[in-house]
RNA sequence: GUCCCCUUCGUCUAGUGGUCUAGGACACCGCCCUUUCACGGCGGUAACAGGGGUUCAAGUCCCCUAGGGGACGCCA
């Protein structure tokens, strides 16, 4: 028995809780069953990922307390297979696919197929390919690729019919082909997408049951499919449902942070995050609330899990993570873990330079760098009095900046400064203006280090979650406001495309 | 738009046809403990989405409706 989780490549490294979610639940099967758990990261193209970002993630889970029995190499050397044998494994297996007539080399050029799509979309039709290529002769594709032309390589779909899958949990799920669109196997670049990877490597790694988010669901025809052509065994599916939002959307970090490098920064102890995570969709036979991964492995069943998407809310977890803190922790062992977190080295180092430079007491640290050690900030509307800015327009200004903040992707001063230093000339204000807002969102004072250097130290998710509880504070936006800002900052936004 | 999945207190959940007058936990409220606060203890408010079936019996099985979510990429 062994089980696998795949892990989304992210350029910066966030590791997501979604995937520690996922990934809990097949360690805990297939510890249970005594079977192995692989860990996979899925950057099929090697293009997403960097050896730093995949660390990151590893560093993540590990510190969740997760282990895995084989884990990826990092650095692109991980599967069943070295790098350098990547590409031919997937296109021998293509080529198979190929010869038995299962798929077809296609021409189409992106420009076609997104205008297909929008007419699709128009005439309110699935949109989906059309099998413009599918009727191609043997000679003509020939021909065609020894001129050069690119193409990729899709898979044929039963024209009729339906396609019934077993899941796990909810048994049999019938979806029409029709619904299934031929699906682009190897790309112009020839890499392997996702869905051909995935069956491939399964396979290749023995891969006995496929744990894996709901969202998988209605892919769930093409990857069988594969397995049917291939002539392979095809793993038990069991997609576990998904973590929402407080609104109930899938969690994403535009409506809350979902990095676990926030909630280590923020000073949750990771097995109450891990329990926390272990009690969203699952419970104990007995009802314990309060576990830890031994004894959550000990009674694991994942007939258990219940379909319902659990809202991953703060409160609880707040509550658990106390618990935690008070009843499973000596007073040295806490001790312990405070300096751990807020007064180690490396942590401080970054901040150390800028607090040096602007106190004359030691103790003069707590005042000005608490805020590094913080969660949320203790400020009022009051604290936001502007010079020259009304309530309203320091609450817009914080939100614009907090969208702006989202577009950041390498979380490094330089961007932070771009990203700031074009809003303020947009909205036409001058960078100071602009800045002091910001500043007490996330210093919660008006004489701190210099906010951008501060931020970095931070963080992404939790500078984010200041600016928007100050936003908050400030009485958020009313509904009708809300949208008109978004106007505005969308015309804000295409200015800065034009001008580039 | 099309298809698929889901639906028990505000939230996380127990519940697999009778023991459900629906249990626990968080949050909330009240009381107690306490020099403050917190912790802790005790108690309270609060839910089977709606409608039809099946059955002697339905939160539990079936159907319809409604609501929510997801998927529809040369992303994963």
């Amino acid at each position: 028995m062994t089980v696998r989780t795949r892990i989304a490549p992210s350029p910066t490294g966030d590791p997501h809780v979604g995937t520690a979610y996922i990934a809990l639940f097949n360690l805990c099967f297939a510890r249970q069953q005594g079977g192995k758990f692989i860990l996979r990261i899925e950057d099929t193209d090697q293009v997403r990922s960097t050896a730093q970002s995949e660390q990151k993630i590893l560093n993540a889970l590990r510190w969740l307390g997760l282990s895995w029995d084989e884990g990826p190499d990092v650095g692109g050397n991980y599967g069943p297979y070295r790098q350098s044998e990547r590409t031919e494994v997937y296109q021998k297996h293509v080529q198979q696919l190929l010869d038995q007539g299962h798929a077809f080399r296609c021409f189409c050029t992106e420009d076609r197929l997104s205008e297909l799509r929008a007419r699709q979309m128009q005439e309110k039709q699935q949109p989906g390919y059309d099998g413009k290529c599918l009727s191609l002769s043997v000679e003509e594709v020939q021909k065609r690729r020894q001129a050069g032309e690119a193409s990729v390589v899709r898979m044929k779909v039963p024209e009729a019919g339906s396609c019934e899958i077993d899941d796990y949990l909810r048994g049999k799920i019938e979806i029409d082909w029709a619904q299934v669109d031929m699906q682009i196997l190897l790309k112009a670049d020839g890499m392997p997408t996702y869905h051909l990877a995935n069956v491939v490597d399964d396979h290749l790694m023995a891969i006995s049951h496929v744990i894996r988010g709901e969202e998988w669901i209605s892919s769930a025809p093409k990857h069988k499919l594969l397995y049917q052509y291939f002539g392979w065994d095809m793993p038990v599916l069991c997609h576990m449902p998904l973590l929402r939002n407080p609104d109930k959307s899938k969690l994403s970090k535009r409506k809350n942070p979902t990095s676990i490098t926030y909630y280590e920064r923020m000073g949750y102890l990771p097995e109450a995050l891990l329990n926390y995570l272990g009690r969203m969709g699952w419970s104990m036979p007995d009802g314990q609330e309060k576990f830890n991964l031994e004894e959550m492995i000990t009674a694991f069943d994942l007939q258990r899990v219940s379909l319902g998407g659990p809202i991953f809310d703060a409160e609880k977890l707040n509550w658990l993570n106390g618990s935690w803190i008070r009843e499973n922790l000596s007073t040295e062992q806490f001790a312990d873990r405070v300096v751990a977190w807020a007064f180690n080295r490396d942590y401080f180092m970054q901040a150390a330079g800028m607090v040096q430079e602007r106190v004359e007491l030691l103790s003069d640290i707590a005042p000005l760098a608490s805020f590094f050690v913080s969660g949320m900030l203790d400020i009022s509307a009051a604290d936001f009095q502007h010079k020259k800015l009304e309530p309203a327009e320091v609450r817009r200004l914080l939100q614009f900046a907090t969208w702006r903040m989202e577009a950041i992707d390498a979380w490094q001063k330089p961007a932070i400064e771009a990203a700031f230093t074009t809003l303020a000339e947009q909205m036409q204000l001058k960078f100071r203006d602009f800045i002091a807002p910001i500043f007490i969102a996330i210093t919660g004072k008006s004489s701190a280090t210099p906010v951008m250097d501060s931020m970095v130290v931070l963080g992404p998710d939790i500078s984010r979650v200041r600016l928007r509880y100050a936003v908050e504070v400030l009485g958020g936006a009313s509904k009708k406001e809300a949208k008109r800002w978004e106007k505005e900052y969308r015309a804000l936004s295409e200015s800065l495309v034009q001008a580039e």
